[in-house]
DNA sequence: GTTCATAGTCAGATTATCTGACTACATTCG
DNA sequence: CGAATGTAGTCAGATAATCTGACTATGAAC
């Protein structure tokens, strides 16, 4: 029970989450963990509310408030979907993009943490058994 | 930026949870999952309200008032700590026993569902890595 | 060109979380 | 011993994140 995998997995990517945001904080940018988990997945073209939401698995309400937050604090903004016009398309704003910099590069150097930790062989590993599980974890593998 | 170990985690874990949250409650036991996180930390003699806190890494406040609902509902209770008269145990409850149960059950049953998609030997080092990983990311890796 | 489906918003309620202030007991140390 | 300081937990109030249900506007299908 005390090695229950999920669990193992929700500490390190909780740890992880914290080094992102605390980070992404001090470089003065203020940025909530529910903001980020919708953040995160918009993509370089724009990302529809709805898809946003389907993927970070809230409503289309929640998504739709905290993209509020998001485009008021200057990090998206909405623009029209040409091929819809029902439809808009939440797109990364100039800020978004430098907090989005400051999170990538916290990334990186958690990640190198962790390399160094475990050796590389055993983080390739790791990536690998990851990469291969988000195949029945996660019904939006095929990004 | 797609491939970030630390979201592939929280992926998993989701799923996980997902998982674990729905067949308990399809087995009649009401559990959020924010109760949910704090109950799984209570050890076998009881844990005292400030440890779980800490452990779940949330304020003793909001412990605290997870451990009421989950009081209420007969997962737990709450007894006097004989060693000092300030504290007191939480301990899991028959009804939390027979939640537990089931919890475990369908983690045991997800954890083989994954060792089949990635065969033994992939999940075995998943296992291993997290496990190592667990030494820099928890701050209670030894209890 | 109605009818049904989809994208998103509005309104209201609930849940989880925090900060600050407080009480009671424990520990320390002069 | 007894005052000063620290620790375990609770009370009160505020805020953040989430949901359900009802609605509008546009697109798709027949």
């Amino acid at each position: 029970m005390a090695l229950n995998a999920g669990l193992l997995m929700f500490t390190a990517h909780r740890a992880m989450e914290r080094r992102v945001l605390d980070a992404v904080a001090a470089a003065g940018f203020d940025i909530t963990a529910a903001q980020a988990r919708i953040f995160q997945r918009i993509g370089p073209a724009g990302t529809r509310l709805g898809e946003l939401a389907e993927q970070a698995q809230v409503t289309k309400q929640t998504a739709g408030f905290l993209v509020d937050q998001l485009e008021r604090a200057g990090y998206v903004e909405r623009v029209p979907d040409p091929t819809d016009a029902r439809a808009r398309l939440v797109r990364i704003a100039e800020r978004g993009r430098a907090a989005g910099e400051v999170a990538a590069a916290v990334v990186t150097e958690v990640e190198a943490e962790w390399a160094a930790h475990l050796g590389a062989r055993r983080m390739a590993q790791l990536r690998d058994a990851l990469g291969r599980l988000r195949e029945i974890t996660d019904p939006w593998a095929g990004e």
